[in-house]
Formats: structure tokens, C-alpha cells, sequence
DNA sequence: CCTATTTAATTCGAGGGTCGAAAAAAATAG
DNA sequence: CTATTTTTTTCGACCCTCGAATTAAATAGG
């Protein structure tokens, strides 16, 4: 069951259609729109002219047109989002690190700001303190009016809720459900979520590059854990009651090496970075993988396994077998698709790729080696860009929504 | 991006909402369908009088009233689907059996019909002729005017594309990529569809027991092979390409038993009927599982365990393994749900189940004894059933989009 | 310079939808 | 036999999209 379908719905459904057309395109006529949407030119005209009379739209003065008019007949008018219709919050809590920006209803950032710290020693409020305080100081540095503060969204390692308000679970802190879109909430009056940064990347990923990642998609994060991002049929698959998704947690040894979530096994266990390190360095693999400390130095690994060390050479090729084995399960459930690794753990990429590669032989009627893998070595950008993005998507929708009545 | 809403549209959706707020109601008034759907009473009843004059509904004379009337005011007038609106033909392609019926619109059984054969020794065209022929019988004897035949959906053991047109491959028959839709469509000269008898089951328990299975729950078989049918927020999941979901072919143990599949350490080289019986029987674990024979006698290996076989009480504990720690990775991409085990190897759940829980102990927050498991030992009624849901949904989504233009 | 042509955007009525209020229908209570 | 209650239909207001006609704004070319 869907739902009722009433009349003023359709209005609010196509004017997100259009919203979507111009942030996406950019600099857009009215007639492009049309073509993009499936839109009459007259309903393209009526929606376009409400969303320019509440400010959400505007047409840019100085760019007469968006493609090189040569031709002859009335030039289109370009159309764009208008980039102080609001602005938005983003704060990012990672390892040691909170950083925050303020980005224009266009998408553009107008201020920044980052705090270093020791994410470990924070008390629940001290980490509510510091998130609150760095976005408040990046507001600060704006300049611009506090009322056009829309709504925040903020990055987390960990799990999240599915609705978006709570950090349930983090590697980074000691702490357990912490309730962060309320915080944000509290202190800017705006409405806030919280979202896992792997779902971020993999959001920024599916808007930068929708030819590849457009549809179906995993980003693997091998940084700090092992986390994943999943798209499937251009939707973002999460769990029924959290953030989901973890991919380092199913199980690739039953009962095998020990993982920081506590449990045996877990892909985590052999392709995470304490696990890459621990057996790299010959410490069996039941050692407890050091709680709250620095990520581990992949490029010491790196530079033992290709001058030869054979441990090190071993740790990085089981952790692939690790992430091979559990995508071959992955794609038992709902076929394959390309796959996105991310972070510091893909400058070993070239040790690894084999032993995924060859995981995957004979799955899925021989799949197995065109499985497209691309590697992002920062994965910060992406975190920004996927948070922003989130933030404005859900924005729009409010503003579709927000029609007249 | 999901496009346009067109105001017929709009008309459409709500049609099907009455359309189907009837199919799942029985017997239900205008003013109960409007509380069921949302819609305004002036709306049902356009709605209604619009499918009672094309022949779908109808007002059963001799019932005069859903509930116990003792109120007073205008008695409610009960409205049903019309049973005479259509029939629908049911194949089913099982091991050395095929069957087939007739229901009619308001999916009640009209006719069947069944052939017992080998299913192995069939021919590309001898598939077609048995499922044809099969299905021709039963229509002949429902004694109903063929050309009120609407459509037809098939069941088999094995994997579809995503689409319902092809069996891409079976346990039962050599045969790969068999067009069954296409041959059904043409034999009849409706449209047909073809699917995974572990999706059809899933669906009859999700329309079953809706408070149970009505939104997220995995259904999985164990009798010929292991598979499963996988609902997550009221939405059957399928693959990318295929029908998917294939949990018995995710990995348990990297590099281990021999699969019927070709690969190693899938959960059906443990969990399997062959694998039972493999194991129970002290036959190695690379024994090539015997292609296209009888589904095992679980009663024997039940038998043999229930009376202390330390080798039959070992390999079901094994599957119980095997099963559990799927569940795990399956938890670990989308949290918990409740499970129903199906087919005859439920038989031997008491001894399976310990093995699952402890398998399950610790993942996902606690919640590892408190998943619910529920028994179906046949998984006959339960295809039949969801083979007729899927064409009768289909074909109430057709008649909600044949609207006036 | 001026007109024909071309393309973009707006305006205007037609047509289809849902909804609330009022009216009609069909029973019971007394 | 009338008042009351509940269900169902009817009617008018309002919303939305669309096609066709109209208006707007440029170029091409004599």
C-alpha cells in the first residue's frame, strides 16, 4: 500500500522533479527541464515561476544562456538554484578530528573550521560541546545572517539509527547512543540528522559519478574498519533499524581471528587496519585490536609488503581472500555490481587485488574478474561532499513539499 | 528522479488501492474501504462504480452486511471482487513433478491438474510440452471458457531472471536460460511470468500472516538445496539480474565442502539436503554431490540422529552452523528479522536449532535468542498459494492502469 | 533597415482528479 | 408514523497537467 494520491501531491512530486533538474544540471532552461523531466513547457513554466517567487530559483543576470547559442530564435534563459535561498551545516566527527563547514543552498562552502582533539577522552557532553562549538564557530566565520541556517547534517563514524538521530555505536568513543541530531537541534533550532560517513561517500560517489555509480554500487572503506556504503537500483540500502550495511562484520572464518566489535571471524578481523597490522607484524590473531588509538600506518605496511616482507605480503593478500569471500556472499544475495574502495587502505590495492580477484572466480557465472574496482585514497572530500549533499537533498524535498498548502 | 504525475495517474493509484484493499478485505463496505485506504467517500465511490460497471466488483445479492448489524442507519452493502472477472492459470515445476491449476479472480481453486516424471530426462521441448500440456489439462477441465484466461504464473525450483521471463538454471534439469514465459505466453496467448518458488513462498506468508511476516522476514527452504525469500519493509527483494537473494550460496567456509553449485564452503554444501546426508553418512565433504537424483530421506537421517547417530547429530548440528552464521552476515548488511524455516527439513529443527542460536549469540546487540524461528514443514501449499497471489496482484495492477485512456 | 523565420516562454481553456458539504437512501428506535 | 442514525451518492469548488495559441526575443537575409 502506497497511499492516497491527492491532486495538490502531484504538484509537490513535480516540483521536486524540477528542484532535482536544476541542481543537477546546474545552468538550466526552462525548456531543458522540460526534456528532463517529462514536464510540459506549461507546467515547467508555472512551477519555475512559484519556486522564483519564493527565492528558491533564480535566473543568474549575467549568464545570458547555458549552451553556446549559435542559433537563431529567442536564446534560453538559464535558471539556477539560487545560493542564498539557505544555507546549511555540516560537521564531521572522526578520529581525533571534528570539523565543520557552512555550504550555500548551491552547494558551495562558505566557511570552515576543525578542532583537533583526543575523540577517546571526551565526556558524552564534551563531544555534544565540541560539535555544537566548532559548527558555531564556522557559522561565525560565515558572515552571513544565522537565521538562513536551514538545517545541519553530521558525519560519524559509526552506526547510526535509521532515522538519523542517534550515534548507536562508534569505534571512536566509549560512548553508546548518543543523541546528535537532538544536540544540533538544540542549539541551532534547525532540523539536524546524523548519518554514517560510508553512506556519505557512497551518496557523493553516486551524484559525482552517476555513469558508474549511478544505479548499483558498493563503496568499501578500508581506513579505520572496515564500513561499506551500498547502492542498489539508485537507492542507498540501509538497515531496518540502523545505518547498516556492515560489511565488516559479516563473517568470513567462523570462530576465527578476534574482531574489535568483540565477535570472531568477522571480514573486519582479517581486512581491517589493526588486523592488516597485527598480522603484518606476526602478533597472533586473537591479540585485542588496541581500542581508541591512532589508525595504523598503512604506508609502514605498504613499504615492508613491496620490498618483499613476506608477512606483510601475506597479511594484505588475507584480507583480500577477507573482502573477496564476503563480496562473493554479498553478490550471492543480490548479484555484483562495481565496487568503490576507499581510504588509506587502497595504497596497498596492488598486493590485494589478486586475492580478491580471486575470491570472486567462479562466482556468479564468471563475473568473477570484470568486476570493476576503482580506489579513492582520500576519503574526505567525499565525506563532505556526500554530507552537504544529504542535507540539501532533504532540503529540497522539504521545499517541494512546502507548496501552497 | 521518479518521475513525472500525471493527473490520470493519480486515478490509478487509487484505483489499485481500492482494488486491492477489496482483495485483502473480503467482504468489505464503500465506508470500509474508505477507512482502509484514505480516500474520501465521495472518491470510493466513484471509484467503485467505475470497477463494478467494468465487471470487477461486485455486490454479492445474498450477503447483505460485512459485520453483525445491530445498529441502526443505512445498512452497510458488502462488495467483493468478482470471481467471474478473470482466471488465471498456475504452473508448477517441481523435482519429477509438475502441476498445475486454475484459480479464478477472488483466487479460489477451480481446477488442477499434476504429471509425475523425470524431470532430468526431459528435453528442452519436452519442458515446454509437460508445463503446456500440464496447464492445457487443467484449463480443459475447469470447464470454463478459455478466453477468460488473464494470465499465467509459473513456479520453478531454481533461478529466474530478474524480469520473470527465464529459468536461468535448476537443480532439476540440465537446461539453462529456458524462455518459460515466452512459452507460455505463446501456447495461450497471455502474459505470463516465471519465478522463484522461495520468492512465491515468502509472498504467501507475507499475505498470510501479515502481522508476522507483513513487512520484514526471510522465508528459507530446506529440502532440495537451501533457498530463501527475502521481504525487508513490506518489499520482496530480489537480485540485480536474477531472482536472487541466493543465501544458500553464500560462503561458510572459505575453501571447504564441495557445493552442488561447482564452488566451495557454501552454506548448501552444509546445510543442503545432499550435504545432511553426506555428512550424516561419514562421506567426505568434497563427495560431489549427486546431480539430479530424489531430495533426500530427512525421516531417515531425523531417525537415525533422535536415536543418538553421533555422525547424523554432528551434520545437522553443522548445518545449524551453517544457517546461523548466513544469518549473521545477512544481519550484519540489515538488521534482524524473524525467520520461517520451510520443506522437510524442518523435520530435524530440534536438533538444528541450538546450533543456529549459538551461531547468532552475540550478534547484532543482544538479539540473538530472541529471533523468532517458525516451522513450515510443507512447502507445497505455500508455492501454490503465492504462485496465484503474484498473478492476481499483477493483474490488479493492470486493471488499476487501464483506466478510462 | 525591415521582414520572415526560428526558438523559448507564457497564457488560456479543456479535461481529469480529489474533497467537503449537502442530499438522498435505507435501515432502526420508540 | 416520525425522528434518528449511518451509508452512499451528488454537486460544486479547487488543484493540477496538458495542448494549442499567443507572445517574446533573437537571427538570417534581401
Amino acid at each position: 500500500m502506497t497511499g492516497v494520491i491527492r491532486s495538490n501531491e502531484v504538484r509537490r512530486g513535480n516540483r521536486g522533479l524540477v528542484l532535482s533538474a536544476v541542481r543537477t544540471g546546474g545552468l538550466v532552461s526552462r525548456t531543458d527541464i522540460g526534456r528532463k523531466t517529462g514536464l510540459s513547457a506549461a507546467t515547467v513554466s508555472a512551477i519555475t515561476s512559484d519556486l522564483i517567487a519564493d527565492g528558491f530559483l533564480i535566473q543568474p543576470a549575467d549568464v545570458g544562456q547555458a549552451s553556446t547559442s549559435s542559433r537563431r530564435g529567442r536564446p534560453k534563459v538559464a535558471l539556477s538554484v539560487n545560493p542564498m535561498a539557505a544555507l546549511i551545516g555540516v560537521v564531521i566527527f572522526q578520529f581525533n578530528r571534528v570539523s565543520a563547514a557552512i555550504v550555500n543552498y548551491s552547494g558551495a562552502k562558505i566557511s570552515e573550521c576543525s578542532r583537533d582533539l583526543t575523540s577517546a577522552d571526551l565526556s558524552r557532553e564534551g563531544v555534544r560541546d565540541v560539535l555544537v562549538e566548532c559548527l558555531q564557530a564556522a557559522l561565525n566565520s560565515s558572515g552571513l545572517k544565522k537565521s538562513l541556517l536551514m538545517r545541519i547534517a553530521v558525519s560519524v563514524q559509526g552506526v547510526t539509527d535509521v532515522a538519523g538521530k542517534y550515534l548507536l555505536w562508534s569505534p571512536i568513543t566509549d560512548h553508546r547512543d548518543l543523541p546528535v541530531a537532538d544536540w544540533m537541534r538544540q542549539a541551532f533550532g534547525v532540523a539536524a540528522s546524523v548519518s554514517n560517513d560510508c553512506d556519505l561517500m557512497a551518496r557523493a560517489l553516486n551524484r559525482r559519478e552517476p555513469d558508474r555509480y549511478g544505479t548499483s554500487f558498493a563503496s568499501i572503506m578500508l581506513s579505520y574498519g572496515v564500513g561499506m556504503g551500498l547502492f542498489l537500483r539508485g537507492d542507498i540500502i540501509n538497515g531496518l533499524n540502523t545505518s547498516g550495511t556492515e560489511f565488516g562484520h559479516m563473517v568470513y572464518q567462523p570462530g576465527g581471528a578476534l574482531c574489535r566489535c568483540g565477535r570472531l571471524g568477522c571480514i573486519e578481523a582479517y581486512a581491517g587496519d589493526y588486523a592488516i597490522q597485527r598480522a603484518a607484524f606476526g602478533r597472533p590473531n586473537y591479540t585485542p585490536p588496541p581500542a581508541l588509538t591512532d589508525p595504523i600506518d598503512f604506508k609502514k605496511i605498504s613499504d615492508l609488503a613491496h620490498s618483499g616482507d613476506p608477512r606483510a605480503i601475506h597479511a594484505i593478500e588475507e584480507a583480500g581472500r577477507a573482502i573477496g569471500t564476503g563480496l562473493v556472499s554479498l553478490f550471492a544475495l543480490v548479484d555484483a555490481f562495481p565496487i568503490a574502495l576507499i581510504g588509506q587502505g587502497t595504497i596497498v590495492f596492488d598486493l590485494m587485488e589478486p586475492a580478491i580477484r580471486k575470491a570472486l572466480q567462479g562466482a556468479v557465472a564468471g563475473e568473477g574478474p570484470s568486476i570493476e574496482i576503482h580506489c579513492f585514497t582520500d576519503e574526505n572530500p567525499l565525506v563532505a561532499e556526500g554530507c552537504a549533499l544529504t542535507a540539501l537533498v532533504v532540503l529540497d524535498e522539504e521545499i517541494a513539499d512546502a507548496a501552497v498548502n
